[in-house]
RNA sequence: GCCGGUGUGGCGGAAUGGUAGACGCAGGGGAUUCAAAAUCCCCCGUCCGAAAGGGCAUGUCGGUUCGAGUCCGACCACCGGUACCA
């Protein structure tokens, strides 16, 4: 009998797989089709768990479509534009593009061997001018539909390095490589216009069944429509051509506990008067400095200065109201200028009591409690929920007491009435920055011409391509000073122009990907007859961590690409059903050195025992963080090409599928990797003695082959619910039962054919070697899927619990269709149910068919 | 700060509002063996009890229900996102 021997079988099958070509996905309208994608990878040079488990739960997606009969298409390719290409050229020398090459090719090498489905014609990288050109070309095409605009937006600037960073290369308000304090600074950029959307990716997310209710959540929320009052305070002076301050708020019910009006240091108003005033201009430096993230902003210490403005109240004209420039107050939102509400806003209450300024409740609690302090007596500011009612003492419209969404309603009605403002519906959504100051991305088509501005590059001139030789010795974006890239015809005039040196966000890249797979050579951006045929994806899968922005950015995409003829009006949402997985975890094993400092020590190092781990190198015991993302930096990760070495692609699958819900994180443990593999060659043994056995029957025929009708069964239904670790207990429990099983020959190796099968998807090459060796014709992942018959799932008999007073204390054993009367007696004669009454009487009986009895006393 | 999520034995986890701990790991006992490895069988939340049986127990506190890990409210801890990491 032969042994269990991975390395040779995954080679084995793998070819086979190849040579018939079953992966490689074609056109057939006479077929169903079925898209499955996970999220593309960056190209980091190593696969990690993440990608394993992501991969594979892909990938038994694939298999067993493929094997329900559908015509399967799983592509693979790279994200391989973004800075970790330029800081390795910046570190170490070399090119971006052969770095990144580079790392593509040993990263396939680590991947093939996984046996994933993947159809490798179609692959493709973001970073090659047959991809990145067609990019160009729906760029123009946006632009010439208005979905493409310029403006100024603020950036992270690194004063020493003269250059833009990345929220990632802000550390604690300072550049990460000169250490400098981070200023804000406004450039002019490239915007696409996704707010033309807001309303229509809110409305979309409906539909979008098969998504998370989490991600659409959080995409609402994102989007953030809200409905309040746009108005104006008047200044009681003119101030630099501003005769009012324009302001929005969600609150107009609070109008009259008004104590100041905010405006962002960015606001008009707070420029103009900045100019001519140094202590002004003293301050808004000062809050400009730090990094532009929405964190780092909110989190900041609130700090404001009096501009010594003025405004009036619009329903009180004698009631006057100060004008501060705060640091919290974004322009980005909303009209760049609030008016504070101290008592109901507890960011405004701080303020106002940092600089004294009045608070005053517009509403109390409707029972006003021992614990309730308000915010005038040093309370915290009463925030309640907008559907609860609250008292108005300081009422501009609708009822004494009202709910906070009837006060608003009530505030807009009436302001409009008084010819106050208007009503309107805002988004939080912000149009989309395209533009990087940087090398390693898509070039922006587009020139500057001296005679007639900024001028869109010809398609036929498409791909721009970036240039090869740059230097990464100096900060800074090197087109910036590359003649041969800048200097340029101008494509209307023929004049001498400038090429923009801006390339695309990396986020513009994975926004198509997935319509560029249905037709990845194609000298357009897409195809008809492809997309039409292939779109949408029928199941993505990846990580929570792209729950907004790469979805959003890709529901935004398929959108635009509809309105400009790439794709059609059923694939504007580009995601059928969606899927996000957890991440791969592993412990951290980190001692401390002489200075104090966290030392980290890789698994290998470590040897575990009697609930510690100790270095194998001096015995030193070492500390255990359990459960941290794998990371480079703490050297708890696990390199999959060591456990596909160590025992086999098929161990790694089984694993990474097996311990944990996909959609939870996962702990990675050598103790389980090897007990996926002790269990893969005791699913060979059983399958390979049946394989030997004679045909005949025996005892057990009926009771295995009921057992392996509901492991088919279960199973089936567990991959279409993604519970995969539940699907993978079935089939340890189905192992047990076959190897206890007294039946004959033939039932034993029919089981052993369908457990083969059941397990494919997980373990597709132990899956084809036990198939060829029990007599299944042709391939295994090819073989139609079993199909449990409905006559042996059917039980007779059920085991019912009883509850006392919702304690199980007994139970009972009858016929499947018993009715209600028939168990009650059943159970008013129980033994222990009577020992547990104790005499008492039984005042409700309640009987759960199929499910549980309880009894209550 | 804000938005979203997660929390169950020594560990990973199972459980349409219906027997909490399936399945696996680790651990304990046994069989086989000259011995070991491998393999097979049994036990395994915790406390009280000789046992039968009973008490406690799903992050914390409260609520709804005949019945709550599951639903609701408050809190704690951790994780993801926070618009230039991908």
């Amino acid at each position: 009998m032969t042994r269990y021997d991975p390395a040779t079988i995954e080679t084995k099958w793998q070819q086979a797989w190849d040579a018939a070509g079953i992966f490689r996905a074609q056109r057939d309208e006479s077929r169903p089709k079925y898209y499955v994608l996970e999220m593309f990878p960056y190209p980091s040079g190593r696969i990690h768990m993440g990608h394993v488990r992501n991969y594979t739960l892909g990938d038994v997606i694939a298999r067993y479509k493929l094997a329900k009969g559908f015509n399967v298409l799983h592509p693979m390719g790279w994200d391989a534009f973004g800075m970790p290409a330029e800081n390795a050229a910046m570190a170490q020398g070399g090119h971006p593009a052969d770095w990144t090459y580079r790392n593509i090719a040993e990263m396939k090498a680590q991947m093939k061997p996984m046996g994933w489905s993947l159809d490798w014609s179609r692959e493709l990288a973001t970073c090659d001018p047959e991809y990145y050109g067609q990019q160009q070309a729906l760029f123009l095409d946006m632009l010439e539909e208005g979905l493409v605009y310029r403006k100024n937006a603020v950036v992270n600037w690194d004063p020493v390095d003269m250059t833009v960073l990345a929220n990632e290369q802000v550390i604690d308000g300072r550049g990460w490589r000169s250490g400098a304090e981070v200023e804000r600074r406004e450039l002019t950029q490239w915007f696409f216009k996704i707010s033309d959307y807001s309303e229509e990716l809110l409305a979309a997310l409906d539909r979008l069944d098969d998504w998370p209710a989490k991600v659409k959540l959080m995409q609402a929320n994102w989007i953030g429509r809200s409905r309040g009052l746009q108005f104006a305070f008047g200044l009681t002076e003119e101030a630099h051509g501003h005769d009012r301050v324009e302001v929005y708020t969600t609150r107009p019910d609070t109008l009259m506990g008004a104590s100041f009006v905010g405006i962002s240091p960015d606001h008009p108003l707070a420029r103009a008067l900045e100019k001519d005033d140094p202590e002004i201009a003293a301050f808004c430096a000062e809050v400009r400095k730090g990094g532009t993230t929405e964190e780092a902003l909110e989190t900041a210490e609130k700090r404001g200065m009096d501009t010594g403005l003025r405004v009036r109240h619009p329903f009180d004209t004698s009631w006057e109201l100060p004008v501060w420039i705060a640091n919290f107050i974004l322009m980005d939102y909303g009209t760049g200028a609030i008016f504070g509400c101290p008592a109901h806003d507890q960011r405004d209450l701080d303020f106002a009591r940092k600089y004294g300024l009045p608070v005053a409740s517009t509403y109390e609690p409707v029972e006003i409690t021992g614990d309730y302090a308000s915010p005038e007596e040093g309370g915290s500011a009463y925030v309640p929920a907008k559907d609860v009612a609250v008292r108005y003492v300081r009422r501009i419209a609708g009822d004494e007491v009202q709910t906070g969404n009837d006060g608003v309603d009530a505030a807009i009605a009436f302001c409009e009435g008084h010819g106050v403002g208007r009503g309107v519906t805002k988004y939080r959504l912000r149009d989309w920055g395209l533009s990087r100051q940087r090398y390693w991305g898509c070039p922006i088509p587009v020139v500057h011409c001296p005679e007639c501005g900024v001028v869109p590059e010809r398609k036929e001139n498409l791909p721009v391509e970036l240039p090869r030789d740059v230097s990464f010795d100096i900060p800074g974006n090197p087109l910036d000073r590359h003649e041969g890239f800048l200097s340029c015809a101008c494509p209307a005039c023929g004049g001498d122009a400038r090429r923009e040196t801006d390339t695309m966000d990396t986020f513009v890249d994975s926004s198509w990907y997935f319509t560029r797979f249905t037709a990845p050579r194609a000298d357009t951006p897409t195809v008809a007859e492809d997309v039409a045929y292939w779109m949408n994806v029928d199941q993505y899968v990846g990580g929570i961590e792209h729950a907004i922005l790469h979805l959003l950015y890709s529901r935004f995409f398929a959108r635009a690409m509809q309105r400009t003829g790439h794709l059609p009006e059923a694939a504007i949402e580009p995601f059928d059903a969606l899927f996000t997985q957890g991440m791969v975890t592993h412990a951290i094993y980190q001692s401390r050195n002489k200075s104090g400092r966290a030392v980290y020590h890789y698994p290998e190092e470590v040897e575990l025992r009697d609930g510690g781990a100790w270095l194998r190198a001096d015995g030193r015991e070492v500390e255990v963080v359990p459960s941290a993302k794998m990371s480079k930096s703490k050297n708890n990760v696990v390199d999959p090409v060591n456990i596909v070495r160590d025992y086999g692609a098929d161990t790694a699958r089984w694993f990474v599928m097996s311990d944990s819900p996909p959609e939870r994180d996962v702990e990675w443990t050598a103790s389980g990797a090897e007990a996926a593999a002790k269990h893969l060659a005791r699913v060979f043994r059983i399958a390979a003695e049946a394989a030997e056995l004679p045909d005949g029957t025996g005892a057990g025929d009926a009771a295995l082959r009921r057992e392996v009708a509901r492991t088919v069964d279960g199973v089936t239904r567990d991959i279409e619910s993604f519970g995969f670790n539940a699907a993978i207990a079935r089939l340890y429990a189905l192992t047990s039962a076959l190897q206890r099983s007294d039946a004959g020959g033939t039932a034993r190796r029919e089981a052993a054919r369908t457990m083969a099968q059941l397990m494919a998807p997980v373990t597709p090459h132990i899956a084809e070697e036990l198939w060829a060796m029990l007599g299944g014709e042709g391939l295994c992942a090819t073989a139609p899927w079993p199909v449990a018959d409905p006559a042996l799932l059917v039980e007779d008999e059920v085991t019912l619990p009883i509850q006392v007073n919702g304690k199980r204390r007994s139970e009972i054993t009858v016929p499947k269709d018993m009715d209600k009367a028939g168990i009650e007696a059943l159970v008013r004669a129980d033994e222990a149910v009577l020992r547990t009454l104790d005499g008492a009487e039984i005042r409700k009986l309640i009987v759960v068919p199929g499910r549980i009895v309880n009894v209550v006393a």
